[in-house]
DNA sequence: TTGTACGCGTTATCAC
DNA sequence: GTGATAACGCGTACAA
């Protein structure tokens, strides 16, 4: 039986002979509403497959059920997007549908003149619930800026950045390479080499924590000369390989804080004449597809972007968002073929 | 100086000194506005920052400015989508920006059960002016129909097909693949051969069209000699290749359906100790990431996904949909390292 | 050319 | 527990 493609509240509530006032705290799960009432109110409902009218619902209630997730699209004047793109949407729709909430999508060229304000007319024109902000729109003061003047609540997603103004979603580097490093030794290597990336980041720092709070949670000390400095490029990971694989007793693993960097290693390796991983275990970070493309696949670490960009909707979605703090959403390993037991020399 | 987050019509009608009607008709550029009260309007919306409330709009007008767009995503559940998401996302929000109007995206796993009730409820809640369905979900007679008994307008976007009940958006793959031929012709090629996919897809066959219009064209006679047949995979490519070559008279260029099949015929080539483009050129389609890959770089031709979806989207604002009508965007020749002049000899 | 008054489908404020 | 009724901001016959 096919029905109006518009039952409204009011033929909901005749059906059921109550006030659209009640079928409206049936809808919205609102207490006050005797059990009998609420199954008839349902039964109604579902006979005429009732749907709340989005644009009236917003239109009385002043919120847009909406969030709206800005972020930088290399697609958009460059290269196609590295498939974060999509993982992220997919975490922000996730948790849209779950609370019966719309999404909408703001790609970005961060390069762009005018973006802020760009931004600024957007939100004010959609007036959603939230805003979801990914790096690296999210360290870019003015991009903040512009949103936070909206009024429009807001959250930042990031790596590691913390904020003292407004709630942020970051991943938990520290605690992921300290997992790493304890799988490398987990595989029997006790001379576990790192490559620090560029400093700029701080997500550099919080991996190079990690590093040495697996060494010392697996009680291998920590020594400098395992460490060398990268710039997060491939050359400068084959680099800082080729200084470490001179050393009187070299590594036996080497932990990459970036991937470009690891590719290089198993670069130097190759030179070296070194298989990995029977030879030299190599791990990287962010698996991005190069990590899969060289051969062996490369362990790494994978960013949970899809997770942080769920937790920062549903953050805001909730109302739950406590100005200065930062949730950690951790990334987890992807174990493949660059890593594996250490020789047994 | 800061306003009100929210001025409304009411507000601008008064700073105007007009009626709610009279800006009214300024903001959705209506005739019969003398050019001084539209004047004085505009300044007071500009005073004020006014912006319609969308919502508002929506109820009044019971359309909904929005357009839903539907796509399969493997990025949902296998590897990293190819960037066409991205690209189609790109086109559809280029025709909603200029129009005013919102995006939906809807993600999904053509293999899901219950997909097409779960869209059927998607278009019934948000109520879009239309819908766009991009392939592989264009060609599966179960969604479209689910959408199509929601009675709101929409538009499939695929390869080459065609349909008697609604108007559609595809690829000139016959054009594009003549004009990959001629170009192979213009680059002093003679003996150009063609590798056929899967019959299974009608675009294989507009292909083939495409390359035989090419030859005739350019005055080069049709020879089924150079014609072989695979079924889209790498292997299928290298086995055509190889029986190719082995002619009295080999091709110095080939053309194959796609871009696996023209990785294999590289493959054959190497072989072969052929080096391409110097001795052989190879051409294939789709620009799958694969063609960026190989060396060199595979001559292609580049899907217009963004400008498909874009014309989608537009015709779905702009209510021009001829039922049956097949709309075609021709894609474009990426012409890289794989393909070159004829050898001399 | 301009304005008045009502309706769109909800939510929310009160009474009951 | 429940129900009239007034917003919400805009579009639009219909008047003027």
């Amino acid at each position: 039986m096919r029905h109006s493609l518009k039952a409204t509240i009011n033929d909901v509530a005749n059906l059921a002979g109550v006030s659209i006032k009640t079928v409206s705290r049936v809808v919205n799960n609102e207490p006050n509403v005797r059990s009998d009432t609420r199954d008839r109110v349902e039964k109604a409902i579902a006979d005429l497959s009732y749907r709340p009218n989005v644009s009236a619902r917003n239109l009385a209630s002043d919120r847009a059920r909406l969030i709206v997730l800005v972020y930088d699209d290399p697609a958009a004047y460059e290269a196609p997007s590295s498939g974060y793109v999509t993982k992220m949407q997919e975490g922000a729709l996730l948790a849209c549908k779950d609370a019966g909430y719309e999404l909408l999508i703001q790609p970005c060229n961060y390069r762009e003149r005018g973006l802020s304000e760009q931004l600024r007319r957007l939100v004010e024109y959609a007036r959603p619930s939230g805003v979801v902000i990914a790096a690296p729109l999210s360290n870019m003061p003015r991009i903040v800026k512009a949103i936070d003047e909206t009024g429009v609540p807001f959250v930042t997603v990031s790596r590691g950045q913390k904020s003292r103004r407004h709630f942020s979603v970051a991943t938990n580097d520290r605690e992921i390479s300290k997992e790493m490093t304890l799988h490398l030794v987990s595989e029997g290597h006790k001379r576990i080499a790192f490559i620090c990336g560029n400093p700029e980041h701080a997500a550099v720092a919080n991996r190079f924590d990690g590093y040495k709070d697996g060494l010392e949670e697996a009680g291998i000390k920590f020594t400098s000369k395992y460490v060398c400095e990268g710039d997060n490029s491939i050359g400068s990971g084959e680099k800082a390989a080729m200084k470490l694989l001179s050393l009187a007793d070299p590594p036996t693993a080497v932990f990459a804080a970036n991937d470009d960097m690891a590719a290089g290693v198993m670069r130097a390796a190759a030179k070296r004449g070194l298989t990995v991983p029977d030879d030299l275990s190599v791990a990287g970070c962010d698996d991005i597809s190069l990590a899969r493309q060289v051969y062996p696949a490369l362990t790494t670490i994978r960013q949970p972007f899809a997770e942080m960009v769920q937790a920062a909707t549903s953050a805001l979605i909730e109302k739950k968002l406590p100005p200065g703090q930062l949730e950690l959403v951790p990334g987890s390993l992807s174990v493949r073929g660059s890593t594996g037991p250490a020789p047994k020399s």
